[in-house]
Formats: structure tokens, C-alpha cells, sequence
DNA sequence: AACACATATGAACTAAAATTCATATGAAAT
DNA sequence: ATTTCATATGAATTTTAGTTCATATGTGTT
């Protein structure tokens, strides 16, 4: 019965279900950034973004490029922006504007 | 920077970031569902499904109603089926078909 | 080849979420 | 009003995920 895309699915959200990585991810709507700098935008520890930016990278939610010694990241908006769209409709059709922790 | 929104994302992904939740909601796809129902095709105790589906109602991810002394569970649709969509088409495209666990 | 800047990585620690299990609540039937 | 079937709930425990920090690797500069 588990079938196999349930774990992809499972995967996907997971990787998705954490503060930090849905903040880089709207930083870098915007503007691909390396990782310094949205060290610095976010205020939040190198290696911290660094791990964040691994996971993501690793199902392609974001990508990266070298330039120097930069690591420059950006974001894959084909899944993503569509997908925090949905979000927001279901939150003001469902929700009233704003899902609330579940206890 | 982090804004009221990007608190709802995390919320709802955290919601879905569950195994159990994924197969309930695929489950669910088919044919609404009560309890015992569930809990005996997925092969899950009791109160396993009655946690999970707790949580999964509170964002209206899925709604209930009574039937006698069963309750009903049934799936809000509007959202998540486009989003299975999503990342079915992201799995295809940019993971080889399934999204792998990245340690 | 030594250095400095930029980023990644591993492992121990901490925090958060899921499971378990005993029990409470609820709805109908007798 | 007692019993039975159905579901929910709370709290302790276990599991899983995130953080931290020291250090490794990688890239360019002198």
C-alpha cells in the first residue's frame, strides 16, 4: 500500500517542513545569492545555510553555480512558486489567510 | 525578513512531512473514510490514524463528518491533489522520478 | 607553496515531532 | 442507565530532524 511516490512525497515535504529553508527559499525569489550573503541577509550561521542549502539542493529545489570561490544558489521556481501559491490560496480559503500550529 | 507567511508554509509542510499522513491522504483520494476503516487497510492502530488525521483537519487538509457514531474523513481536494501533481511533475523532471532521501 | 576567503562536512548535542498505551468521551442500542 | 462500538486525547517515551562547532576542502591570490 505505501507505494513508492508516497516516499517521494514523504521526501519532498520533509526536506520543505523546516523555518530556515523556506526563508532562503523566499530570499532567493528574488535574487540568487551565495552563501555568505544570505548568511548575512538572514543572519544566520554559515554552516547552517550551508546544511539547509545541501538538502535542498539534493532534490533540486535549488540549484548552484561556482563563480570564484563563490557558490552562487538559486532557486528552481517551476515546483516552488506554484507550489507556495497553493499555499497561499488554501490558507485564505481554509484557513482565514494563515495556517496556525496544530498543537 | 521572516515574514507571517513563510510561518504558514512551514506549518503546512510540517503537517504533510509525515508517512502515515501521505498514505491517509492517498488513501483518502479513492473514497472517503472513517477510522476503523482506515486504520484497517493501512494496517495502523487506532490512535496512530486518529493523531494523524487530527492534525491533517486543523489545516484542512482534510474535514469530517458524523455518520451515527463513525466519523467520516473525507480530503479537501483544492489543494493538495494539484500539489501531488506538483511534485510528481518535479520528481519526473529534475529527479530522475522519485525524490531520494538525502541523508 | 603559503595564505586568505568561501563553503562544506561530520559528529556530538539539542530540539521537535511521532509513537505508544492507557483512558476518556461520544453516540447509539438494549 | 448500562453496555458496546467508535473515536479522541494526554503524557511519557522513542524516533527523527536540526544545531553547533571544530575542521576539512576548494578556489583564487601573492
Amino acid at each position: 500500500m505505501k507505494s513508492n511516490s508516497n516516499n517521494t512525497y514523504h521526501v519532498f515535504f520533509t526536506n520543505l517542513a523546516n523555518p530556515l529553508k523556506i526563508n532562503i527559499i523566499i530570499n532567493l525569489k528574488e535574487k540568487e545569492k551565495n552563501v555568505t550573503e544570505l548568511s548575512k541577509e538572514l543572519n544566520v550561521e554559515q554552516s547552517k545555510i550551508s546544511h539547509a542549502l545541501s538538502s535542498l539542493k539534493c532534490c533540486n529545489i535549488v540549484q548552484a553555480k561556482q563563480k570564484g570561490k563563490q557558490r552562487i544558489y538559486f532557486l528552481n521556481k517551476k515546483t516552488i512558486i506554484p507550489m507556495l501559491k497553493l499555499i497561499d490560496k488554501h490558507a485564505q480559503n481554509f484557513c482565514r489567510g494563515k495556517c496556525l500550529e496544530c498543537k
